[in-house]
DNA sequence: CCCTGATTCGC
DNA sequence: GCGAATCAGG
């Protein structure tokens, strides 16, 4: 098999959209996991967490898990006679919060249910997850993905799914509703619903001719640059026709 | 073990 | 340019 168009169309389209190696390797067909990858590198559309390389930025000053003990001495057992340690097995676990992953999207992450009563005192030095990334960001699309400001001229980049994609075809649910695979430079890529869930899906609506979206998605992936002074006119734009080309 | 992506290197 | 082999983390 051979890298034709459309081939690399679909590696890219899958790729970006968060497909495994794996995933797009079998859906193409007659290439490999390995092939796949290579492939996406030399297209230069590397980047996306790798497991292998998920630690990187700055140095890890963290204190070297005491996991070895395999090596040599297992710790012989004294007989000493006796000497009770004080401190009781089952004392206090660690209280301190693991925070998994820094979230691309700021989407409200609801609020913690876990009434845990086990809090002793202050240990909510938590408060650090500022890390405002995007500035730009003015709200949240309907899919819970950022939308950017009037300025920018870039789309919301609909799909980044945060983790893995969803199955291809994952239930007759939604089964005649438009999925990753089936996206094409003519239908509109405007994510419905949450990758992830089981309804999620795409669109699917003729794009407005040169647009990635149709001509209502247009309307809420970009907004009109108005002239400075004008404040907004009410009617948000929906996008009539931009006749481009 | 399985999975992942990254990299290398002979073709 | 291609991709199997290899590497290395989860």
């Amino acid at each position: 098999m051979s890298w034709t168009d459309e081939r690399i169309e679909k590696l890219t389209k899958m790729w970006e959209g968060g497909a495994t190696a794996s995933q797009i390797a079998d859906e193409l067909g007659g290439v490999s996991r390995n092939a796949v990858i290579g492939k996406a590198h030399r297209l230069g559309l590397k980047a996306r967490p790798s497991p292998v390389k998920a630690n990187e930025k700055g140095e890890v000053a963290e204190a070297p898990v005491a996991k070895a003990a395999k090596p040599a001495a297992p710790a012989p057992v004294e007989a000493r006679p006796a000497a009770p340690k004080p401190v009781s097995p089952p004392a206090a676990p660690a209280p301190v919060e693991a925070r998994p992953a820094p979230a691309n999207p700021p989407a409200a992450p609801a609020a913690r249910p876990a009434p845990a009563a086990p809090a002793p005192s202050a240990a909510p030095a938590a408060d650090a997850p500022v890390a405002a990334p995007t500035p730009r960001v003015v709200s949240v699309g309907p899919g819970g993905f950022l939308r950017q400001g009037p300025g920018d001229q870039q789309a919301p980049i609909p799909p980044a799914p945060p983790r893995r994609l969803v199955p291809a075809r994952p239930s007759p649910e939604i089964a005649d509703k438009t999925s990753l695979l089936d996206l094409n430079d003519r239908i509109c890529r405007w994510p419905m619903g949450h990758p992830g869930e089981p309804d999620f899906h795409f669109c699917g609506e003729k794009v407005n001719p040169g647009f990635p979206y149709c001509v209502e998605h247009c309307g809420r992936a970009y907004q009109a640059q108005l002239p400075r002074g004008h404040r907004r006119p009410p009617p948000p734009m929906p996008f009539g026709g931009p006749r481009v080309r």
